[in-house]
RNA sequence: GCGCCAGUAGCUCAGCUGGAUAGAGCAACAGCCUUCUAAGCUGUGGGUCAGAAGUUCGAAUCUUCUCUGGCGCGCCA
């Protein structure tokens, strides 16, 4: 039924129905096909069209416009089609283009509806438990660009996954484990004595960053340490004793500033999941599973995974000559605790320089059997390195240099709206150039505002016709012909798009679309209203109640699909906005 | 050496399960405020889709090769 189904759906039952009538009128049969509905290049050749006919015209020994022709007689039949469509057009080569009514909106929107919410509602699938786990840094220090970038495109994806029809678990994974701990803790160690005057030089493997002072100061008062040594081998000694001290509540304080930054970027997790939580039990359980079903053997006195069989380029060690678990070990056991907490699918979001870990982590599910019935069940977003780019130069991240180094500098001089745009509007795997002046000085000609005023607009018409936003109905009812011409028309099926976006990014994870169809409705949107006498809506609801109403129906409607669309991507809609007088 | 990602307008990028004349923003130029916010709208110019070959009704999109750029290839995490 049209109603709980995206139009693109239901255009693709109908054209279902029409192939299978065609199909046994003719005897013939069909494999490996599928109906494809897309969109014309534009809404002057209808709103979808299908290249059904030149896809399939081979299985029934006829040119393609023929079978078209066919399929375009079948469907004028159709009782449930027809009262929506205006016209069924054959264009070259074989094209079958759909021109809608505007009554499809009271379709939609039955009666007095509260609107869009319902809609999407009534368009969801249970689609199974997600676990998505993304950003992910290291507890060694603040996070970076590249984090606010996987926490911008992790978090959109999870509210877009959300309405699609998943239940959604947001997870971050904290490498509290190891090496890099330990040099934490011994880095921490020679900034401590250095607060008390003890000047050594860092040892080569130690975190040179200068923010190790400031830790330094918030967790010093409750460490409770021997006298060191000034000696500077002794004192290497002591900081190796004594650097878990430092390290695990410099870490706590880390985490914590971490999940700070992250909340004021609006994205929350539902778990911090840490790694030391793995070890030692969960990891060695992992191993010996591995081990009872033959995907590890030892060679060289370490234990090997078997990985080159599924896929990798090697086989990975797992357990160390000396008989200590790799990361890799300890990653395994982490998603063998996802596949226990039952969910269907896992996403990771990961960085740079980790795409050449996804074979082995791919490997190392499909051994745990996870894989079996469906490869797509774990898949792994590799997020790229982002450039600041400042002057038409590209800002060289060096905090020496007092430059850009940290998600916070990031938000301390960029809105969190504009940032949350920008880090979305390129696929994750492209390197993202982010211009600065874009997103401050020139904030006039910034897609984000342009955005958002057209909403804010929207909202001050309705305060100025005096009518409660939130109160009125929309309702197209009796007033479906007031849509036809003046961008209104385009204007409501290109908004009507937004479930299909939904749907399509649940799909393929290119978040970009989401951020291309905001702009493009808030470009229908001014176009609409630079139309100024024709489509007046103040004037219109006063002299011409019928068609004001139906305006307005319309432009609530649009206003609700911007701040749905914003919110997916964590941006907020204003109701007003005013720009700040520029000099005369 | 092997692998992954990319190369589209002056710049930054969309478009890629093959489809209609390859789109947008920025930059440039020219118009539009007596009318719901000009943070806007309209128009103009700008392209051998890195190159070559192939697959077919049709290729920016798929395959192969070449060139260029970024990144990965630890018993690190």
């Amino acid at each position: 039924m049209l109603k709980d189904e995206t139009i693109r759906d239901w255009l693709s039952l109908r054209l279902k129905r029409s192939l299978d009538i065609l199909c046994q009128k003719e005897g013939v049969r069909l494999s490996n096909y599928s109906i494809r509905i897309d969109y014309p290049p534009n809404f002057s050749l209808g709103q979808y069209a299908s290249p059904l006919a030149m896809q399939l015209s081979r299985f029934f020994d006829k040119k393609p416009q023929e079978l078209a022709h066919g399929l375009v007689q079948t469907l004028r039949d159709d009782d449930e089609l027809m009262p929506y469509v205006e016209k069924i057009e054959l264009a070259p080569p074989a094209f079958i283009n759909f021109t809608l009514k505007s009554n499809i909106a009271s379709a939609i929107f039955p009666h007095h509806s509260n609107g869009l919410e319902e809609y999407l509602k009534r368009l969801m699938r249970p689609r199974g438990k997600i676990i998505v786990e993304f950003v992910s840094a290291n507890p060694t220090g603040p996070l970076n660009i590249v984090s606010a970038r996987a926490a911008a495109f992790g978090d959109s994806l999870c509210r877009i996954l959300a309405v699609a029809g998943y239940q959604v678990y947001r997870e971050y994974y904290v490498n509290d484990y190891g090496n890099q701990v330990y040099w934490l803790g011994i880095s921490l160690a020679y900034r401590y004595a250095e607060a008390l005057g003890l000047g050594l030089p860092l040892p080569e493997n130690a975190y040179q960053g200068e923010y190790l002072k400031d830790i330094v100061k918030k967790i010093s008062a409750e460490l409770k340490l021997p006298e060191f040594p000034k000696e500077e081998k002794a004192f290497f000694e002591w900081a190796c004793e004594h650097a878990m001290a430092f390290a695990l509540p410099a870490m706590q304080y880390i985490v914590a500033n971490q999940r700070q930054d992250l909340k004021d970027f609006r994205v929350e997790f539902d778990n911090f999941f840490y790694e030391s939580s793995l070890h030692p039990q969960a990891v060695n359980e992992t191993f010996q599973f591995l081990k009872a079903n033959g995907q590890v053997y030892e060679k060289d006195g370490a234990w090997f995974l078997l990985s080159s069989e599924k896929g990798d380029d090697k086989d990975r060690v797992v357990i160390r000559s000396d008989g200590r678990p790799t990361y890799f070990l300890a990653d395994i056991a982490y998603h063998r605790k996802k596949i226990e907490r039952g969910f269907d699918k896992i996403l990771n979001l990961w960085g740079p320089d980790h795409h050449g870990y996804i074979a082995r982590m791919r490997s190392a599910l499909s051994a745990l059997g996870f894989l079996q019935d469906n490869p797509e069940r774990f898949s792994v977003l590799i997020v790229q390195q982002v450039n600041l780019i400042e002057g038409g130069k590209t800002v060289v991240m060096s905090k020496r240099l007092g430059k850009f180094q940290t998600m916070r500098d990031l938000l301390n001089r960029i809105p969190v709206d504009v940032c949350r745009y920008f880090f979305v509007m390129r696929g994750a795997s492209n390197h993202l150039d982010f211009d600065l002046e874009l997103a401050t000085t020139q904030s006039e000609r910034n897609p984000v505002y342009y955005i958002q005023y057209a909403h804010a607009r929207i909202h001050s018409i309705f305060r100025q016709a005096g009518l409660n936003f939130d109160e009125f109905p929309i309702d197209f009812r009796g007033k479906e012909s007031y849509l036809e011409g003046h961008f209104r028309k385009e204007l409501l099926f290109y908004v009507l798009r937004l479930a299909e976006e939904i749907q399509d990014i649940a799909r393929n994870y290119e978040l970009q679309s989401l951020a291309v169809w905001l702009y493009e409705t808030a470009h229908y949107f001014s176009q609409f209203y630079s139309l100024k006498q024709e489509n007046n809506v103040l004037g219109l609801y006063r002299e011409k109640p019928q068609e004001g109403e139906a305006l307005l129906s319309l432009i609530k409607l649009v206003a609700l699909a911007l701040e749905k669309g914003l919110f997916l991507l964590g941006i907020s809609a204003p109701r007003a906005m005013h720009r700040e007088d520029e000099i005369p």
